[in-house]
DNA sequence: CGGTCTGGTCATCATGTGATGACATCAAAC
DNA sequence: GTTTGATGTCATCACATGATGACCAGACCG
């Protein structure tokens, strides 16, 4: 936006995969995803992601990094923050984080990368609040299964459900005995 | 074990396919279990699954309905039942089912049949007790995030804690608002 | 023995996937 | 205008995977 559209732009065609490897990703996770399908999404020829990132899995982990900024570390009990993590799932799908936060990656790197974006982005705030790494983690998972759930349609009337109603089941059941000083 | 072992005997090789497919699909799931995985697991050439299941995905079916005697339904909120499922879940991993709650499947068929297995066995006691099918299915993707968490080991206290204590953890959290009537 | 059937083995195919490198093409520098 | 480096395109490779069918080998029967 600051400069004349050039026609070849590598930053232009770089930031076009890394939002739509985002988007992919996002919606269904990093086997399901193959780089053609992200090149085409991009507009642009997937040896770019090669060329740019390395690699599928260099591409993932600038996904990874480029989504830290994005939402603030918040506490994930309040009803309002819920709401809004729900919202964006609905929007663009559970996000890589909270989808790897339940499946094993082979690679090691990817793996570390995960575990300590999940660490500082959810559990950590969670953790702080609680005073019990174990019982934040639970919550995660929890959440995270809910997230998940509710992209992939197998459980009918959570996938279906309107957003506020669903709001007020997770808060009331997640939410409820937690620490509501 | 009733008769002596015969050489060839397709109702062991079946035997030993179902198992071993029930087996590498409850730790890997689906798309990560390949069927020379299986053969080798079976000790059985891979070709044979073709010949008794006709082809993956139909091992893949025999299998969920495989484990459908396997555990009766019951109330998922007691503290007894979440232990035993953890127990399980530890033993087996998370399993087929609690698996696919949280992930598509591509082919129909699969899909329908995870959607019964899962009202089935899990959501519909729940749904009676509770008088409310969202809130059952938010209980159930729930439990399956930790169930598949504590399996994937990106969230270290959840992977690594003791059994007894996550049973604890689990029941307070998404327990306590519950009908404890 | 000879025939036939069932159970098992193996080579092979078709496809999808990530990766790679040669080549083309545009744009800026001179 | 020519050169040169950046940018993009394409064909192709190597590999994994699911599937298939031809073939082999015991078993049972006559």
């Amino acid at each position: 936006m600051t400069e004349a559209p050039r026609r070849r732009d590598a930053a232009a065609s770089r930031a076009a995969l890394l939002q739509a490897g985002q988007d992919l990703f996002a919606d269904r996770g990093f086997d399901a995803t193959t780089v053609r399908d992200v090149g085409e999404r991009a507009g642009v020829d997937p040896a770019l992601i090669a060329r740019y990132f390395g690699s599928k899995t260099g591409l993932y982990l600038a996904c990874l990094h480029a989504e830290k900024g994005d939402a603030v570390p918040d506490d994930l009990l309040t009803p309002g923050r819920v709401a809004e993590l729900l919202e964006r799932v609905d929007a663009r799908g559970a996000g890589p984080v909270l989808r790897t936060a339940l499946q094993a990656h082979d690679d090691p790197d990817v793996q570390a990368a995960v575990v300590a974006e999940l660490r500082a982005r959810l559990v950590a705030p969670l953790a702080a609040r609680l005073g019990d790494d174990l019982r934040a983690e639970v919550l995660v998972a929890a959440f995270s299964g809910v997230a998940l759930a509710r992209g992939a349609g197998t459980l009918p009337a959570l996938a279906g459900a309107d957003r506020d109603a669903l709001v007020d089941a997770v808060v009331g059941l997640l939410g409820g005995p937690g620490p509501q000083e």
